[in-house]
DNA sequence: GATTAAGTTAACATAATTGTTAACATTTGT
DNA sequence: ACAAATGTTAACAATTATGTTAACTTAATC
C-alpha cells in the first residue's frame, strides 16, 4: 500500500467529511499530501520550511491540509527548497 | 529541432525584449507555449477553447503569451478540454 | 502536570490570477 | 483591397491564493 493510500485510509477513519472522490477538493488534497511527504522526506518541520520560503508555518499547514488551489510559482518554490524540479505535463 | 525550440528561435527574431533565460518569465512562458501547442493540436481557435472554458478568448491569449503565473486548477481545466490528465511531479 | 516543539484553524490584509469589455492588429480568403 | 476570422493588448472588476497574527490543539519530554 502506497503512502498516499495509507494516508487516505487513516484520514477516512478520523474525518467523516472526508471522501476520496469529491472532485473539487481532491486535486488540492493530493498536492497537499505530495508536498507534506516531500517536506517530511527532507526532514523539515513546517516552521523550518516556512522560513526557507519566506513565509509562515500557518501557510504551509494550510497548503498541506485544506488549500483549495495553488499557483505554479508556489509549487516551484517548494521544489527549489527540496532541491527538485517541478515537472508539469499533459498526458493521455 | 523541437517545436518549443523553433518557437523560441522565431520569437527571438521578432521580439528584442525576449530572452530565454529571464528566470521569472520563463516558467509561464513555457506553460503558455505548452498550452498553445495543445490547443493547436486539438484544432481549436482561442475563441472556441474559451467557450469550453467558460471564459473569453482574451484570457486564453493572455495565458498563452504573457501571463506571469497560473493556478493548478486552470491548468486542469485546460487538460480536461483537451481530454488529457495533468501530471505534476517533483523530480531530481 | 507543566513546558516546549510542532501542527492546526480562523480571521483579516495584501497581492496576484482570472473575468470581462473595448479597441486594435494580424491573418486568411475572396 | 475588402471583409471576416483570429489573435493581441490594455484597463478595470471580481475572485482567490498567499501573508500574517493570534489562539488553540496535540505530542513529546521533563
Amino acid at each position: 500500500m502506497s503512502d498516499l493510500q495509507a494516508y487516505i485510509s487513516d484520514r477516512k477513519k478520523q474525518d467523516p467529511e472526508f471522501a476520496e472522490g469529491y472532485d473539487e477538493g481532491f486535486r488540492s488534497f493530493k498536492i497537499g499530501v505530495l508536498l507534506k511527504q516531500a517536506r517530511e522526506n527532507a526532514g523539515l518541520t513546517q516552521d523550518e520550511l516556512a522560513k526557507q520560503l519566506n513565509t509562515k508555518k500557518t501557510a504551509v499547514s494550510r497548503i498541506e491540509n485544506h488549500a483549495e488551489d495553488i499557483r505554479l510559482s508556489t509549487l516551484e518554490k517548494y521544489a527549489k527548497v527540496f532541491g527538485k524540479k517541478l515537472r508539469v505535463e499533459l498526458v493521455d
